[in-house]
RNA sequence: GCGAGCGUGGCGAAACCGGUAGACGCAGCGGACUUAAAAUCCGUUCGCCGCAAGGCGGUGCGGGUUCGACUCCCGCCGCUCGCACCA
């Protein structure tokens, strides 16, 4: 009698015995004696609210992993944290008047429930907290020795202000260059903040990238790209002419322009010295110039994003100065302002060079500055090469250039720098787009900076034994601002160094601080005197894999980096001696789904009715709006749950209504879009496992998947499939290594046990290589297989015995709860999950034959089956033999006959 | 705007080092079982021509390298991610 599998019942009952055992906890290094160690690791989650199965794709992954080392008698670490603190605590607060701290513990109980669930390999004994003090404590003590060491400083930074709302805005919160409450136009303000020295790495964070040989090639290039090392040149352009009247001018100090180039070779082309908007200069004049004061109000107001400034109209102001062509005293060229010169990088001036330059040429062509072409590309007439709207920024012949006339781009860029050195001008220089990281925020819900202001005494670090600076619980989020700087006692302390009356540091930190070192918290999560043990850090770092999205690719994977380095150089941290925290990295696809709206629809006024302070429509209670068109109100367009959708008939309707739904675009799964499914439902209705198989199979782990009821029901009926199977055998399974009866070893026995030995070969690189797809894929094939091989004789119930003890195996990093119950139904002894992992027969695993495909002139032909390893002579002879070929043959010559051993014959004819 | 990546049947995809394009899953079609449905099982499914054998075309578009290109190179188009205060 078979039954159904039941997931409700299976799924919980597996992971209370896991859990009972212990199984899941990371061996001391002194218990683990002989093992390996290996970390895996998920980017750990941010505590928004609820899981959705979207989070589930990159646990899977890990967990896939972390398993398959078990397997394979690793002492492996796989632990789960909360990236704590974070903006939309925050917005909670102000939106629905909860504590921050409330919110993130609600949520981090209610998701801490949900991934378990998932019966992920979990050592949750080493769950960590970033918003708990014993973890920021230790945040703060580093962030004391880091100051000590020189790596922190205090420096002026640009950052959005919100002049209605009084506050700081992070860029997300600026939209079309508006608060995103307030809607006010946003104005650029400087306030002094803490940094990290990440530029005293640059060079070796740069060079370490090419060791990093288990990280993907896009995110070295990417890391590569934003260190962004060149070489260039820096030199002064003399000022000759201060502006029309003394005083508005340059200062007298300042009497010549620095400026940065990579392009010294193009210094004849020059047209024009443009400087950033918030150049000193530019703002001395800005001082008694009210135009020059309207640019940099009109520059300030785009925000402080880079994407935003590079999209914007460039745009300038004529300072009024002019400065002296560093090659010819005679040559003035003038000096602009223009908002596409980025002050935080090289000078915050540059020279236009429009022939060269996009930027710079639409900046020249706007303001009609003149210039001439100095390059010329290679193939041009340099009597007909001219540039009107297109620059040519690519290497070539300079001309147009007195001395440097004749070079080519390299070696014109070697003498220009060699002029200027020679003048005392200039000098070569290397540059790097990497700036510091300015890691200071006006908000509550961060890691206290331990620092105090002091009128008499400056600033000065908050003694290490009074760390803890907590966080008080005391807040209102009833005014704008950071509540920190409001509250009306927690800053008030006495200076320790004078004992006078001071005041606390009210900035926290980034929360990319917080994640910077998590995965070196984990190795010793409880010690309360150091942030970790460096005997254990040295042996479990560094993480040996690391998984999560690739928009981490750049900004949190390089704070890590720089924090693992600064934490070695400040004698927190033994090992790695390279500073690299994760040894092999994976960026994983997201998980995206269908979005459905509500339909926007025209309403008559007498169907609309008032609710509290809401527009809803008769009836149906839809929430509604005011509208343009013929009608004077409309239903609001609305996101709504792929729950409250249903199909009839191929066309989808609201749950329970008549009214169609629109779909829109297929996106990554967020709240906002709501084209969330939730995992518990999920979970109650096709278990945990169905969802775990189903993200690792449709698609490639690295790419995107699309989260569908099809692919649902295929993951759905392979449980089923394997269960039935596995109940249906109904006998123990061979036990691994057990000999064969001959019955097993000859006809369709053996080909089911050949196909299963070649399973594990495939399935165990498949995982390897992050190929899970692949090995699900593997999976379907095995189970296909044993469906196929009928009849009671030993031979088949051997192989198909052994077939499903593989196949349990196999799957079992992917579905562990289904795997577990066909283990103990097939005789398994233990745990499937601690079983080492199945080896394959070498003998039943080979080839014997290959199948040889035979072209002529690239087109296939025929095939030919030939022993594996089979003289190239004779297969070339069967292949120029075989009937199929020879026709096209006929009438042409043999020129040439290509044998690739055991992969194809190419023959060459005409 | 700058940097990076991706693009293969009706759909998700496979093809690992340049060597049979479409494994495997979903959906579809035909059939078996069934009073019926579900479930299950068998067969079939890139397009075009052909009764068939077979042929021709085909991996976003246009070129190139090669005996041979989804794979390498050049140029386009489309989508996605990052751009330093979202995490």
């Amino acid at each position: 009698m078979s039954s159904r599998y039941n997931h409700r019942e299976v799924e919980p009952k597996w992971r209370e015995r896991w859990a009972a055992a212990g199984i899941d906890r990371a061996l001391s290094p002194d218990e683990a004696k002989g093992k390996k160690k290996a970390y895996v690791l998920e980017m750990f989650p941010y505590p928004s609210g609820r899981i959705h199965v979207g989070h589930s794709r990159n646990y899977a992954m890990g967990d896939v992993i972390a398993r398959f080392r078990r397997s394979n008698g690793y002492n492996v670490l796989h632990p789960m944290g909360w990236d704590a603190f974070g903006l939309p605590a925050e917005n909670a607060a102000m939106e629905r008047g909860i504590h921050p701290k409330g919110w993130t513990y609600d949520n981090i109980a209610a998701m801490r429930e949900q991934l378990k669930l998932l019966g992920l390999a979990i050592d949750w004994s080493r769950e960590i907290a970033t918003c708990d003090p014993e973890y920021y404590k230790h945040q703060q003590a580093m962030f004391l020795a880091f100051w000590k060491k020189g790596l922190v400083y205090r420096k002026k930074q640009k950052v959005n202000w919100d002049p209605v709302d009084n506050t700081v805005l992070a860029n997300e919160q600026v939209v079309d260059g508006r608060g995103w409450r307030s809607g006010a136009p946003v104005e650029t303000r400087e306030l002094e903040q803490w940094m990290f020295k990440v530029t005293a790495y640059a060079e070796d964070l740069l060079a370490a990238l090419e060791k990093l040989d288990k990280w993907p090639d896009k995110v070295r290039l990417m890391q590569t790209n934003w260190i962004g090392k060149s070489q260039g040149a820096r030199f002064r352009f003399e000022i000759s002419d201060r502006g029309p009247s003394g005083p508005q001018g340059a200062s007298e100090d300042a009497r010549s322009i620095e400026v940065f180039t990579t392009r010294p070779d193009t210094l004849f082309g020059a047209s024009f010295v443009a400087l950033a908007p918030d150049h000193p200069i530019t703002k001395r004049i800005a001082e008694t110039n009210a135009a020059v004061a309207d640019f940099i109000a009109k520059a300030g107001q785009l925000g402080t994003s880079e994407a935003d400034i590079e999209k914007a109209e460039k745009f300038g102001v004529d300072l009024g100065l002019r400065v002296k062509h560093p090659f010819d005293e005679s040559w003035e060229l003038p000096v602009w302002a223009a908002n596409f010169v980025l002050s935080s990088y090289g000078t915050g001036a540059i020279f236009g060079s429009p022939a060269g330059d996009q930027r710079d040429l639409d900046f020249a062509n706007k303001y009609k500055l003149p210039f001439k072409p100095v390059v010329l590309p290679p193939g041009a007439d340099p009597a007909t090469h001219a540039i009107t709207t297109e620059a040519y920024a690519e290497d070539g012949v300079i001309y147009n250039s007195r001395f440097l006339d004749g070079l080519s781009t390299k070696d014109a860029i070697a003498r220009a720098i060699e002029e200027l050195v020679k003048l005392g001008k200039g000098e070569a220089t290397t540059q790097w787009r990497l700036r510091d990281w300015g890691v200071s925020r006006q908000r509550y819900w961060g890691c206290p900076i331990p620092a105090i202001h002091c009128a008499k005494c400056g600033v000065a670090p908050v003694p290490e034994k009074d760390l803890p600076v907590a966080l008080p619980n005391d807040v209102k989020f009833d005014k704008p601002g950071n509540p920190l700087a409001h509250h009306p006692t927690w800053k008030h302390v006495d200076c320790p160094q004078c004992g006078g009356k001071a005041e606390r540091e009210t900035d926290t930190l980034d929360t990319f601080v917080d994640s910077s070192w998590y995965f070196a918290r984990f190795t010793d999560p409880d010690n309360e005197a150091a942030p970790f043990d460096k005997k254990l850090a040295g042996y479990w770092l560094p993480v040996d894999q690391y998984v999560g999205g690739v928009e981490h690719a750049v900004l949190h994977l390089l704070y890590a980096r720089f924090f693992t380095r600064a934490m070695r150089d400040c004698g927190f941290l033994d090992g790695p001696a390279d500073g690299e925290p994760f040894r092999s990295l994976f960026t994983q696809g997201m998980v995206v789904h269908e979005t459905y709206r509500r339909a926007p629809r025209p309403l008559q006024a007498d169907y609309v009715e008032r609710k509290g302070d809401r527009l809803v429509e008769k009836g149906t209670g839809f929430a509604a709006e005011k509208a343009d068109g013929p009608q004077p109100y409309r239903v609001s367009p609305v996101w709504l749950l792929p729950e409250e959708i249903e199909n009839r008939d191929g066309t989808l309707y609201e749950k329970g209504s008549l009214f169609q739904i629109e779909t829109g675009a297929v996106e990554k799964m967020s709240k906002s879009k709501k084209n969330v499914v939730d995992l518990d439902a999920f979970v109650q209705d096709f278990g945990a496992d169905v969802a775990r198989w189903f993200v690792l199979s449709d698609s490639p782990p690295e790419r995107d998947v699309e989260w569908t009821a099809s692919g649902v029901k295929g993951a759905w009926n392979f449980v089923q499939r394997v269960w039935t199977l596995v109940e249906a055998h109904g006998r123990p399974a061979p036990k691994p290594g057990e000999a064969a009866p001959q019955a097993a070893n000859e006809g369709e026995a053996l080909a089911l046990r050949q196909l299963a030995h070649r399973a594990i070969q495939s399935v165990t690189d498949d995982i390897e290589s992050f190929r899970f797809n692949v090995a699900v894929a593997r999976g379907y094939e095995l189970v296909n297989a044993i469906a196929k091989l009928k009849g009671d004789g030993e031979g088949a119930v051997f192989a198909r015995g052994e077939a499903l003890r593989i196949l349990t195996q196999l799957i079992s990093p992917f579905m562990p709860h289904l795997a577990e119950e066909c283990w103990e139904t097939l005789g398994g002894e233990g745990f499937v999950a601690t079983a080492p992992w199945p080896a394959a027969d070498p003998a039943l695993a080979a080839r014997t034959t290959v199948t040889l495909p035979i072209q002529v002139n690239g087109k296939k032909r025929a095939e030919i089956e030939a022993p594996k390893g089979a003289a190239e002579a004779d297969v070339r002879e069967l292949a120029l033999q075989h009937a199929a070929v020879k026709p096209f043959l006929e009438g042409v010559t043999v020129r040439k006959v290509i044998v690739v051993p055991d992969r194809i014959v190419n023959i060459v004819a005409n």
